[in-house]
DNA sequence: ATTCCGCTTCGTCAATCGCCAAACATGCGG
DNA sequence: CCGCATGTTTGGCGATTGACGAAGCGGAAT
């Protein structure tokens, strides 16, 4: 749940051209004292104290990983104050969801955590993936304005495109021919029928189709568990 | 100028469950063989694998810093084909920017790289702030539809807000004391003139109130160094 | 079948980290 | 001036990392 705002403090102390100061600044945020902290961590306040002064050049992800899952999850217990004043806000009302994946996934493993049947692309089934994105068709097309197409696409464009609200199937991959990005996967969550079109434009992007009769809640349930 | 990206590599690696296999990811989205990022990297292959195959438990953030800079400077020295593909995207058109400074930074700070003149909240200039937006006042007020509002915190809300376009300086402080969430600082770029109001509504709130003549480029430029 | 290639495994060694305990410093109220 | 709390510094010891290079493995190309 937290992950995002997780991922982002590892991601700033990291590269940051002074992780210690950098560190004091989150802890400072989440109002902890080095103290505090480091009893949270069950070690000795003098380790909390190394890493924000520097002497430790270039402390562990583990220790940094734990450093911060400390503070948020700590924050999250007693309220989330911190937390919840810096969540993800944004977001276009058409897309569901974007993530992406700690690690390269193969498309029929995807396929399979969303109990899919395969229409299109049975070839390229081991194909890694990094990421997924899921569309409301309907409101995609209607309040979509040409930038937001961008949006569709998170970090990783070798990535899964599911699409919820599905009639015939046949303008999502029209709109996807039409973009010049091109996901991997294309999976309609529950769609009305499914045009043989579809899968013709499929087939000629090299792109996986897949149907699902899971319902939303099912399939990102099993996104998560990836 | 990759910094966002370069952040969010790291963050990644960090938090996830299995650094090595995350690291890979990444090295197979820049398409790299381990043998050519160790070359970059000036080492042997086998220190690239034994990362990726975890045999470093947790290694240092030094490291991870190394190999992801390695990886986007190199495909940015290269045309930037990866790079680009992942660029920022999304984005309302009233902002103009949105960054997080890596530590923590007193408001006496910001105001004298903007060349800044007080016009309230003299006595707060050495509370630190973690970032800052920009914003087209204008566009701001004519565009946003009440969710957006939200986006311009960052992910601290301990900030500076700039506002471009600003006419007598009212409508931006009445939009800020409307909003539960408060910016720190507020600043003017090149305001056609300033409301008494304002600074009363500064006070009120015990926001640092700043007004700057210096264009916008150049308060970017002066935020950039810090 | 032999050679190449990229990836993996492993033993090794110096450098560095992770952590503690105890000393040091600073600030605050009495 | 003293205690007391909080944060900083230091010395040191064992565990781990960062790096190398040799050797092994499996698939693709010759």
């Amino acid at each position: 749940m937290d992950a995002q705002l997780t991922r982002r403090m590892a991601g700033e102390i990291v590269v940051s051209d002074s992780p210690g100061e950098t560190l004091r600044k989150w802890r400072e945020i989440f109002q902890l004292s080095q103290k505090h902290l480091a009893s949270l961590l069950g070690v000795n306040p003098s380790v909390v104290c190394d890493f924000e002064k520097g002497r430790r050049r270039s402390p562990g992800i583990g220790t940094v990983r734990r450093l911060v899952e400390t503070m948020v999850s700590y924050d999250r217990a007693h309220g989330g104050r911190i937390v919840t004043s810096m969540e993800g806000q944004q977001g276009n009302s058409a897309i569901t969801s974007i993530q992406e994946f700690a690690i390269g996934l193969p498309i029929a493993n995807i396929v399979e955590a969303v109990g899919g049947k395969v229409l299109a692309g049975e070839d390229e089934l081991e194909r890694p993936i990094y990421g997924y994105t899921i569309v409301d068709a309907l409101r995609a097309i209607t309040t979509f304005s040409g930038a937001n197409f961008g949006q569709m696409y998170g970090w990783s464009n070798e990535r899964a495109l599911f699409f919820t609200g599905v009639k015939f199937g046949r303008s999502p991959m029209i709109a996807v021919r039409a973009h010049p990005v091109k996901p991997r996967l294309v999976c309609y969550i529950q769609p009305g029928s499914v045009d043989k079109l579809a899968s013709t434009l499929a087939k000629m992007e090299r792109i996986v189709l897949v149907r699902t009769d899971l319902s939303l809640g099912q399939v990102q349930a099993g996104l998560e568990k990836l």
